[in-house]
DNA sequence: TCGATTTACTAAACCGATTTAGTTGACTAT
DNA sequence: ATAGTCAACTAAATCGGTTTAGTAAATCGA
């Protein structure tokens, strides 16, 4: 039993191959009612479905998008994967999935892969090491949006949560609670506008209340180094901080590890809040209040956005920002 | 600057198109070393990557494999697609990602779909109702591999924990603590074959201790409606179990929200022993004793007998079990 | 009534590769 | 000298659709 093609479609309707075509793709115009449905019979009853590939070539669409992630397997990344599907599965779009390892030069490799996959759009997390070859796809006409991390003020569609806001509510609510020496635990931000808005909440936060920004600390941390000082000097110093508020996943359970094993209690010893919901949060032995993303959401909204960039529904780039909402948990004290 | 074809190298290289796809997949039988020379200059001047839609037409091979799970964004699911991708990295195959959200209807219609889509295999942790459909596909040529759950004894290539060995020996440390009567908490095993592993594990270690099975007790749990009887009236029932076996993580976090709300300690009032590990589970308030699976090593495995499938080197349906690991937390009491 | 338009189709080119069946010229064996 | 073999290519068919250009018949307008 080999597979139907559109000839046989054609050979018993009795009609020529273009006639068939016109009907698949939907074009009525000018086709006799008579025709048509017995075009509709026989496809049915031979169950024909066209050869997407034999379509791809002709048309050069794909109904596929890529999606490059650092590490599909993290906590934000499938979930965003996951509303990408969802929203996909409306209009029959397929997803390819690649996995940078947050390599550079894996990303590089699989931005090059993906464009001569002729995918019909890309969505990605990237890097920030690549931005000219995202840019050459984007003048190539390949329509791209980023999401999760912005890395500069260059014009692109992008999905982001509302850094600026998010870290402002938290950084208000610390204040609220009676912090006043608030340890910021971040990644470098002097080049990644995703974390310096984070930052830029944070000491909008301050200022609105009036506290001094001297009196904060910066503890600095890096994915292969770590921190560039233990987290427990921070609560030696002479003005010691009692609150850290890291600014994002990898760097709360790293500081709780590390918390964990200097023996230093939350929110006992020194409160904590963090960026991005932690999964099983509530079985902690201290459940951490959090700001909590909404990556299935950040997801779909990329998914459409995309899909209308494809359409051509979407002339110019589009910023999109998605809330993010404070988790009161257990971890911060009331001073 | 449009895209460059073969015809263009064949053009500038001045030999037929007929030469040039000799060259590109290495059939240099018949070839001058000149001309191969000649064409390779030439593909490297042009920046040549040749068309894989045009290819997959004429070859029917899409270098894509498709891969179905219930939930992407699962513990589990989202680290053996990361086995997948990593395993497919070194053969530049894609992956395509289908989430059927435990709906039998749904994966039905993914099914449908990658069949449609050409692609060259396919990696599926099935609803176990659609086993037709997925013969069908294995029927007509289709390298399909499974793996996470097994429903029945048929034929097919599937990639498992192994199960069985994996609860005799959680069952047989829960023994030797000094556990006589166990609580096996589980879904209905009558059907699937994976779970019934896991029992068939469980009372083996009972046999071999001599411990009465009629003094254990089941409790059954479901997706939709969750536990049969409420975990609490375990514990008042006139012989109670001393420790709750859970069967996966679903059922493990169920039950600790449930206990966590009736205020049962672990281990004070009663034991847990979960099959599947979780996430942060070193933040909890008592981190959990689990049978700990290795998903990652799953999708790798999977993906490396699917691609010997393709490739036509694996004549025979294969069943590969990969070991779990118990790892000992302190949700046991010893008795 | 006759050319113009509209309706309902079809033939053939095309998308960009692979593959089959030659072709050509040089060399070999008898 | 002549057929046979072999190396090194190439022309053309093919994969299975879409699309453009065109055609024949029916309808329309003046």
């Amino acid at each position: 039993m080999q597979k139907i093609k559109l000839i046989d479609v054609a050979k018993r309707a009795e009609v020529s191959k273009s006639t068939v075509s016109q009907y698949l793709n939907g074009r009525f115009d000018y086709m006799s009612k008579a025709t048509k449905e017995r075009i509709k019979a026989v496809v049915k009853e031979l169950n024909y479905a066209p050869n997407p590939i034999a379509r791809s070539l002709k048309t050069n669409k794909t109904k596929t998008i890529g999606v490059i992630v650092r590490d599909i397997t993290g906590f934000y990344s499938s979930q965003a994967i996951r509303g990408i599907d969802d929203f996909c599965k409306t209009s029959e779009y397929n997803v390819l999935i690649y996995n940078t390892d947050f390599d550079a030069e894996v990303e590089a490799r699989s931005l090059q892969a993906l464009s001569q996959l002729r995918i019909d759009g890309l969505i990605v997390t990237s890097t920030g090491q690549n931005t000219d070859l995202i840019a050459e796809q984007v003048k190539r006409g390949l329509p791209v949006v980023e999401f999760q991390i912005e890395h500069d003020d260059s014009e692109k569609n992008i999905i982001l949560s509302d850094y600026r806001q998010a870290a402002f509510e938290a950084t208000d609510y610390l204040i609220q609670l009676g912090h006043k020496r608030i340890c910021f635990v971040t990644q470098d931000f002097s080049d990644v506008k995703s974390r310096h808005e984070r930052y830029q909440g944070f000491i909008d936060a301050l200022a609105k209340s009036g506290i001094p920004l001297q009196e904060q600390t910066i503890l600095y941390w890096q994915r292969e180094t770590g921190f560039q000082q233990s987290p427990q000097s921070i609560l030696q110093a002479d003005n010691a901080s009692t609150v850290f508020f890291t600014q994002h996943l990898a760097i709360t359970t790293e500081l709780l590890t590390q918390l964990n094993q200097a023996h230093i209690s939350i929110p006992e010893d020194i409160s904590l809040l963090g960026f991005d919901d932690l999964p099983m949060a509530e079985f902690f032995k201290v459940p951490i209040t959090v700001v909590k993303q909404d990556p299935h959401e950040i997801g779909m909204a990329a998914a459409k956005l995309l899909l209308e960039n494809i359409d051509g529904k979407a002339p110019d780039f589009q910023r999109v920002m998605i809330p993010c909402a404070l988790v009161i948990r257990e971890s911060c004290n009331k001073l």
